[in-house]
DNA sequence: ACTGGAATGTGAATTTTTTAACAAAAGCTC
DNA sequence: GAGCTTTTGTTAAAAAATTCACATTCCAGT
């Protein structure tokens, strides 16, 4: 099929297909079907291969999914069969959670430079590497082909911390604090927020919709 | 309106309406329209409407709401008008960044326990919380009546974890482990997966979609 | 009290996403 | 290599979510 936009929401389910078949792969599974996955994922079937369908035909009819090569034609699909080079804004608790998070770099996501603008912390080595002024982050952008920004400063130095990051010639942003920034719109914007999930399951449990 | 079902996008927009409301009222706004909120939030203005509209009439025509009254509004919504117990399992890097953060105890989530199955953590104390035994869940979720389980143990510990939490009488779990898990269908799950974030600033960057 | 202006709440229209259904394709058996 | 079984890729149908559009309601000013 290979079609033009791609749902969000297809985005989310090819990271879920991914870690759902990295357990297959695991476990010594060869093939898939979509039926298979779709249980394991806890989707409908028909949504996984419709999926699939908007990046390419990667299975094989009357067999299924091989799924070393499913894995390897979504990581392709999304473009994640390389690596990033990312930069981190703000290393205080969860900038440092981040650091020395061994997923990362082992999923393609290489953060290389941390940045900061506390003078304690600035020259301290977190995981291997040195914090660095913000200040620097022009320079250290271009240095080390940074091209996601990874922002974990308090709320409100968030669009400052944007701001450098768009203005050193990032590419990406993704944003852990809690408010909304602006940015020009060929900058790739993401928000992570935590707390939703956590209202989501206050108001369900409150409002118990056993239905699901 | 007063609806059933409520979409599980509009519980997320929820979230960022009443983070854009804290910050107008900070600002020392005290009214605002469906439009300029929907500007802020970077949706559409019927959205919004609509969005209230499941839960009941909180506007006034011809003005628009009062920011402190919707926030109200919305925080009774969702049933975080109250405080709600967590307990958090796995006390590594992201554990003690969620266990360290301010945020939570000010949004009505206070992580009043924290477990960990390593004999040198337990009996640490982070942010003023002793680090207590996994197998003491059974005991300290009655004590301390609480309600969400947050699990933060490595993936493949995941399912072990979540297993304690069900057992032991917990009503809602939040997995941060990018593994799947299954739990009987009476117990709310929310899965937080940052790396879909990653992989849909790499596509969008890689395969510049710039139409948005 | 009446009028004009403003912004909500909501039913209808539109768009998007999900699910169902099935023809086409691949492998296996005999 | 024909027929049977299986499972994909895709088209059509259904469901869900979003946006439009406007009647309704409220406030302020006169
Ligand atoms: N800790 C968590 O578990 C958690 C969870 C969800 C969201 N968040 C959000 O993530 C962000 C970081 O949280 P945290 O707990 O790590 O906070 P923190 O206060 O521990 O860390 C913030 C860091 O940002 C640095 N900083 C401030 N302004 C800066 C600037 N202009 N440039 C560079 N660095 C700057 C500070 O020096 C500090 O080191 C916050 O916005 C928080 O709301 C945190
Ligand atoms: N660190 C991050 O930034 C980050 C980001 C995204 C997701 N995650 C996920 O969050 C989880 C935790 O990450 P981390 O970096 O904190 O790992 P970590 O290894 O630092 O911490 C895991 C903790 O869980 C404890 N644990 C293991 N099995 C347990 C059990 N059965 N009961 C109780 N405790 C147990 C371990 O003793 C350890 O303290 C992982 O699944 C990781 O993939 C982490």
């Amino acid at each position: 099929m290979k079609s033009e936009h791609i749902p969000k929401a297809t985005i989310a389910r090819l990271a879920t297909y991914i870690q759902v078949l990295s357990e297959f792969k695991r476990e010594g599974t060869d093939v898939v079907s979509s039926e298979r996955l779709a249980e394991a994922c806890a989707v409908n079937s028909s949504q996984i291969r419709k999926d699939l369908a908007y990046f390419g035909e990667f299975g094989v009819r009357g067999v299924g999914y091989y799924v070393q090569d499913l894995i390897t034609s979504i990581k392709r699909s999304l473009g994640i069969d390389r690596a990033w080079n990312c930069g981190l804004v703000g290393v205080g608790n969860l900038g440092r959670a981040l650091l020395r998070h061994r997923e990362f770099p082992r999923k393609g996501f290489i953060i290389r430079g941390a940045f900061d603008c506390d003078p304690y912390k600035i020259g301290e080595i977190v995981e291997g590497m040195e914090i660095v002024c913000s200040r620097q982050l022009p320079a250290k952008v271009k240095e080390l082909s940074l091209e996601i920004g990874i922002i974990t400063t308090p709320p409100e130095r968030a669009q400052r911390a944007a701001n450098y990051l768009v203005g050193a010639g990032i590419k990406g942003i993704i944003n852990f604090a809690p408010s909304r920034i602006s940015v020009p719109s060929h900058i790739h914007l993401e928000y992570v927020d935590f707390f939703h999930h956590f209202y989501a399951a206050a108001f369900h449990i409150r409002f118990a919709d056993h239905q699901e």
